[in-house]
DNA sequence: CAAAATAGGTCAGCAATATTAACTTAATAG
DNA sequence: CTATTAAGTTAATATTGCTGACCTATTTTG
């Protein structure tokens, strides 16, 4: 055979090896760490979600009414239809959490100026201060992994999450589009 | 007043103003961001499980009974008491998800060695075929995440989601400890 | 202006997921 | 042998979601 022996030849010992990382910076994706996620996910949701629970028990009240508060709070004078885009609910499934919170006095409705059909929603005195009692439950939970994250690690998840949602979703989050589009 | 007019004396010039940053990296944890933060999560988690559904919907299948097969999936041989503990819900809520997981052939059950009360429980081929579709559909979604927020911000949410996760759930995660404790 | 479209409310019924509580069985542990 | 534990079961209930149909008030459009 005429071909010739590799290592024989002074400069192929200086060919680099085949290399993967450098085009951009690379992230394990495989099924462990893919796997992984979904855990981190699930348990750290969970954990955040469930210490408002104490404060919706003692008023009989329930996560649904947390997130109606925290998204009039959040968008004060939000119509309904914006609110039910966010919350991926249905008119009724609102309802009874809205009436509650109208009934017991958290939530209040103003038509709307140019449009007198709107109902735009938002917090009484006493509804902020509940949301508020909620918000400082979670608060503190966040504001430790947060820290424990560290600016970088705030700006990795802030991006991971962002990408994580529909794009009408980041829209919405950016401030850029409607709570319709959420 | 005999009190001194600062700016006068040249040393008062070289003053440094009062630092805020230098003791250890600083994390904005003010209303604002940590509201960020909680519609972040909403969004992120709403539409991460929502990807999956269109394959239970065919199925019949509901987010209970994903939860259960990936827990078990990443489990093999989890008992029941173990799957409740990470779940947190009743043993009733339980028993409808995974009689109709066994019942479609999806899990297997099988008593313990040494204490044959234990039901064992993994996943049928059957069940590992549908948990992978499942996890495919979410894969997709977490990976571009993912690589979106590149390794540093891939360390920085891990850190974050651990951060809020309950002590027995980190312990899980992190290998150590049993299910029961998640 | 009349008709169509829109925002919202309401009613009835249903389904999934969760709850509490009490009871049973089988197996282990003291 | 007794107590405890793991699991299954049964029954009744609550919450949160769904569909579909129908109604009112208001705005928009032809």
């Amino acid at each position: 055979m005429l071909k010739p022996k590799l290592r024989e030849t002074k400069a192929d010992r200086f060919v680099p090896p085949p290399k993967v990382p450098p085009p951009g910076p690379v992230v394990d994706c495989g099924d462990p760490e893919m796997r992984l996620a979904q855990d981190l996910l699930f348990f750290a949701y969970r954990d955040f979600t469930t210490v408002a629970d104490k404060v919706l028990e003692e008023l009989e009240l329930g996560r649904a009414h947390h997130r109606a508060l925290h998204f009039i709070g959040r968008n004060p004078g939000i119509t309904v239809s914006g609110l039910l885009a966010i919350l991926r609910i249905t008119k009724q499934s609102l309802a009874r959490v809205l009436n509650a919170l109208v009934d017991q006095g958290y939530v209040a409705q103003a038509p709307g100026f140019e449009d007198r059909r709107l109902r735009l929603l938002t917090l009484t005195e006493a509804g902020q201060a509940l949301e508020r009692r909620l918000f400082d439950s979670q608060r503190e939970k966040l504001a430790l992994a947060y820290r424990a994250a560290g600016p970088q690690g705030v700006l990795g998840f802030r991006t991971l999450m962002r990408a994580m949602m529909d794009k009408g979703a980041r829209d919405y989050i950016d401030g850029t589009g409607s709570p319709e589009d959420a």
